[in-house]
DNA sequence: TATGAATGAGGGTTCATTCAT
DNA sequence: CATGAATGAACCCTCATTCAT
């Protein structure tokens, strides 16, 4: 049985996207230069320019590329959303946390190159914004409005939601530093685990204290209120 | 007595750390130029090599020069730490927070900097991760470690602060972003005050269920037990 | 009889003759570009490679292959040449100056490529002056010297000629200048045929005082005499 | 008695602009390169940079540079001009022609970079004809003007201004093929004399002629009558 | 002491051309 | 026959650095 697995119809262009996506994720867009790239991909200098047009495009199409990895393995499922909120929070953090330091390349490219685009903004923010971090905003978002009872856009939400995030995202962006000052730390995937188990268990304690501070337990219905207009 | 004297002996030199400092903190060390710099300070190109040898003992220096400005700003006070650990760790949160988005230039331009080395690190992190964050990690570990009764090395403890930082750099660390998720927050002093309050009831609410959960009321005593993971 | 057929053996190479020709035109052999040219035709960058071995191969096509278009159009008439001079200078400058300012493609191509291997010769340039411009040089000459009845290698009769010509491809030659210099000048048929009157009454009226200073009235007989410089 | 000669205070400067001066005027600013007249000059490829900004900045110095040059050589003398136009005309005419063919190399770099500016226009176009055509185009139809009896804006006058102009740079701008069409042409000092005193007779007998067809004698005086609007 | 001048390495990009299909 | 892919040279420009004064 002849799997008939597609020879790669552009080896070159494929080897140049997998050189660029972890220069780009090293480096950040400014720091990578397109010899470099090239060079790992063992194709000349002009190939970026044949193929994607100019540097910008070669990046563009990173994004491209590996936004196709994972688009909605953080959105939560909705009958779990409804069931057990709790629970769409623990398998989103813990899909982003493993995410951002598994083995896998490409998985981790878009987080890292995140990381850089926040320090040194490129052009094509707004749209790794708008397709890349947008998604998860509103997944977290979501998640964050069942378990609290506020709607999506209220302040509260919003500032629960960063909360979450900010723990998570910070074994990424702070990692050089968290190397140094916490040298033992591992991540094997049983120590991501046990991150994921503490932010989680972290945030649902203040979730569910301000759930009740609204006068309503976590879960009960899907929130549709009028929104606090954020200001 | 003529010891207040001492009129800059080297007006050029300082100008030189003022600009770098601002331009460094913008641009980071390798997306800074050494020409505007200098045209920011109005002194020659070639005066940065002349004052600091090269590029990176310029910036090193300015890292040992913003480094004095707010060194134990951060630092709690150790009579509020026994008495009310919960109002060490407001202060502590507001403080950085402040600082992060303050117009004053010298106060935040070690927390700016310290993104640009995560998102691209040179070969000064050692350095600046132990001159400046690492005091600010042991600070905020010293207030986790009296809220939570564990001691300053305990995972736990690390975990916690981690969280408790991570949610406050976020801020930092994300700003492009959140301006386009975000459009109408605008980071006034009271926004601050807003958001630091946000971020240090969500992390006490959890920080006082840990200390419950290890039978312990917070802040009855400095804990001094052994540590339970390296370092 | 199947010979009408024909239907272009080649049309690729045809279009590429033909873009090639406007760009030539437009550009001169260095500042055009084969992609543009395989753009404009619809062919393939290798095409021109293919066709006409390399991109100074297709420079070469291009002047045969307008050459054939306008060879003997400024040829004079004999019997016209003969019978009034003056009528067949009139018609070749009228017919010159319609053809580098006519909107018809392929007729002016020549004359266009000739302004741009005047400023920046190439190695085509023995060839494009001794198929394009040697028979207009050798039209002209004819015409005047019937006109000042002088032989065709005199060099009264060249200096003539020249003054003719020049007056002719100035408007031509310096198109750009004028637009700005005269900016109300509007090349229409009607202005063509104004500009063309007066220099053939600006040089006419000269060109019969030279006639009479040698004596001879103009158009009386074929000058055949020697030459008073060589060539 | 010491000269006080400036030791030309930058010899690196002004060797780069002899040598862009040489290579804009023989390939024009399209064809030239930075790599080549760096290389004449004996200067560094970054020099251009250093002290011209870029390349365009390098080529309008070079035009403000030999601008200088000859800036009212052309513009005819209001005394002689008055006295004796024909004159004027004269000393325009030969002027100019042995400008273009001078040894000196300076004198001749501006008419070249015209030719290459006419044929492929940069974004200096504007400037260049402003100061260097524009004042040749002023100083021609004032002497034509006085010739003829018409106002400076008057068509016949631009049309006459063209006739003289067109046969003059036509021995700058078809150089290369009048080298190869009149091959025993040698541009001795005499034989510019003789080919300025042809353009000088062969025109001045067109320019009465005008002047007798609207009635007033050349030269008489100021003509500073209504003018035909330039349409 | 301090600077304007000059440098060499390397940046992204474009070009005419060639090669395997 | 014809093409998409790939190439190496060269383009202009910027950079941190050094040198002579």
């Amino acid at each position: 049985m002849a799997i008939a697995i597609q020879p790669d119809p552009d080896p070159t262009r494929s080897r140049l996207l997998q050189a660029a996506g972890e220069v780009f994720a090293d480096l950040g867009y400014h720091g990578a230069t397109v010899r470099d790239i090239c060079a790992k991909a063992g194709a000349n200098v002009a190939a970026v320019n044949y193929h994607f047009r100019d540097k910008m495009g070669l990046y563009i199409a990173v994004l491209k590329h590996c936004m196709g990895e994972v688009p909605e393995d953080d959105t939560p499922d909705p009958v779990l959303l409804a069931a057990a909120p709790q629970e769409a929070l623990r398998a989103f953090i813990t899909g982003m946390l493993h995410r951002m330091y598994g083995a896998g390349e490409r998985d981790a490219w878009h987080l890292r190159i995140m990381t850089h685009e926040m320090a040194h903004p490129t052009e094509a923010l707004p749209r790794v914004v708008d397709e890349i971090m947008a998604p998860k905003y509103a997944a977290i978002r979501r998640i964050v409005s069942h378990l609290i009872g506020l709607p999506l856009d209220h302040d509260t939400t919003r500032l629960c939601a960063h909360s979450v995030i900010g723990q998570v995202v910070h074994y990424a962006h702070a990692r050089p530093a968290i190397a140094l000052l916490w040298p033992d730390l591992k991540m094997t995937p049983r120590r991501l685990d046990q991150i994921a188990a503490h932010i989680t268990d972290f945030s649902l304690c203040s979730l569910r204290a301000t759930a009740r501070a609204h006068g309503r337990p976590p879960g009960t219905k899907n929130p549709k209120r009028t929104q606090r207009t954020s200001r």
